[in-house]
DNA sequence: CTATTTGTTCGGATTCAATTCGGATTTGTG
DNA sequence: CACAAATCCGAATTGAATCCGAACAAATAG
C-alpha cells in the first residue's frame, strides 16, 4: 500500500515526515507522538504519511533504520585502526564514539534507540536487578579471596543487565545461533575468568 | 482513582483481571490485546477494569510485578546454598532456574518480560551486532595468538548484546549507580580479562 | 501548447479501542 | 428487613489511527 516516493517532491516529503518523527519524539517521547503531531511538525497533511508509510510503526521503522546505518558508518571507517589495538582500547574507542553519536542534536537518537529496546524498565525491574547484585555482593563475602577484587559495582552493572537481557534475547529468538546451554556457559566463564584473572593480578 | 478491593468478591476479581491478562498476553501478544479482551475472558464488564487498575498499563505492570516477584521468590531460597558455590555454578544455577520459571505455563512469564524489556528483534538491529561480531571477529585474527580462544560464539552474542543494552540503559538511566567511564572501563576490562585468562588456561 | 495521465497532497469521514459515568446490583451490618 | 457501602455493568464519549475521494501539480504525449 505505501508507495515509493518518485518526484523529488515527494523525496523531501518522506524527508520532512522522519525529521519531524525524530524532532517529535526527543519533544514529547514517542509514547505521546500522534501521527498528526508528525504531520504538522512536517508541514503536511496526515493523510501525506500513508502514503509512504503504511502506519505509524513505520516511521519510528525508519527512524530505527538510519540511527543503525549511522552507527554502522561511525564504525566501518575505523575498523583498520580498532582491530590494531588491544581489546580494550577497541572497546573504550568504540563505546566512546558510540556515545557521542547517541547524544548528539539533543539525544536525538538516543530517545530513539530507547524506545525501540525500551529500556525505560519500571522501578518493578529493580528488586531482580537488586537481588542478583546482592548474590555477587554475598558470594565475595563468602569467599574472602575475592574481596580485593576491583571494579565491582561496574561488572555487577554490566554483567546483571546483560545477561537478562541477553538471556531474554535469547529465550525470544527463534533461530538463536548458539544454544540456550552455551549462552550458560558463557555467561558462567565470562564471570569466572574475570575473578580468576583479577586473582592473578592481585597475587603477583 | 482506582480503588483498593475492600470485600472477598473484589479481591477475586482484581486476580480474574489479572489472570485473564496473562492468559491474553499469551494467547495474542500484549500488542493485540485489547481491554475488552481481558474483560471477556475475566467474565467481567470493561468498566469492572477501571474500578481497580487506572488504565490498561496498569495491569501489565501489575503482570510484570508477579512475574518480578516470583523470580525474586525463587531466588531467596536458594541463596544460601548459591552464596557457597563457585561463581561458575551460581550463574548456571541461577540461569537454569529462571530460564524454567519464565517458560512455564506455556511461556507466560516470558511473553511477559519480552513486552516488559521489548527486544525488539527488528531485523534493522541485526547490522549493529553483526559488525560489531565481525570487528571482534577480526581482532581475533589479527591478533592470531586469541585465535584458539574458546566460546567465541557465545561470548559474542553475549557481550555484544549485553553491551548494547547496558549502554543504552546507562545512557537512560537520570541516576545511574556508576559513572558512564566506569562502566566503558568495567567492559573493556571483563573482555579483557577473559581474554589474558583464556591464554593463561591455553599456555599451560 | 493543450490533453491526458500519473504522482502528490489534502482534510474530513470512518473505525476502533480506551476510558468515563450514572445507574443497577450485590454484600455487609444492625 | 432496611440501609449504606461496595461492586459491577455497558452504553456513551473521546481521541487517535487510518482511509478515501476529491483537488492539485508535474510529467508526458500528441
Amino acid at each position: 500500500m505505501p508507495r515509493k516516493p518518485q518526484q523529488q517532491r515527494s523525496k523531501a516529503t518522506v524527508e520532512a515526515i522522519i525529521e519531524a518523527g525524530f524532532i517529535c519524539v526527543a519533544e514529547q517521547g514517542a509514547r505521546h507522538t500522534t501521527t498528526r503531531h508528525i504531520a504538522d511538525k512536517a508541514g503536511i497533511s496526515v493523510g501525506s504519511l500513508y502514503e509512504y508509510f503504511s502506519n505509524k510503526q513505520m516511521i519510528f521503522d525508519a527512524m530505527n533504520q538510519r540511527v543503525v546505518a549511522d552507527v554502522v558508518k561511525m564504525i566501518q571507517p575505523m575498523m583498520a585502526e580498532l582491530v590494531q589495538m588491544p581489546v580494550e582500547d577497541t572497546i573504550r574507542t568504540v563505546l566512546k564514539a558510540f556515545e557521542t553519536l547517541l547524544r548528539q542534536n539533543n539525544d536525538r537518537y538516543l530517545v530513539c534507540v530507547r524506545g525501540a529496546i525500551r529500556v525505560d524498565l519500571k522501578e518493578y525491574m529493580d528488586p531482580i536487578t537488586r537481588i542478583l547484585g546482592d548474590l555477587l555482593a554475598q558470594h565475595f563475602i563468602h569467599h574472602p579471596e575475592n574481596l580485593r577484587i576491583q571494579r565491582i559495582p561496574a561488572m555487577t552493572y554490566f554483567y546483571v543487565n546483560g545477561a537478562i537481557f541477553a538471556v531474554v534475547k535469547h529465550l525470544s529468538d527463534p533461530s538463536p545461533p548458539i544454544t540456550f546451554d552455551q549462552l550458560v556457559e558463557g555467561l558462567a566463564t565470562m564471570l569466572g575468568h574475570y575473578i580468576a584473572h583479577e586473582q592473578t593480578l592481585l597475587a603477583s
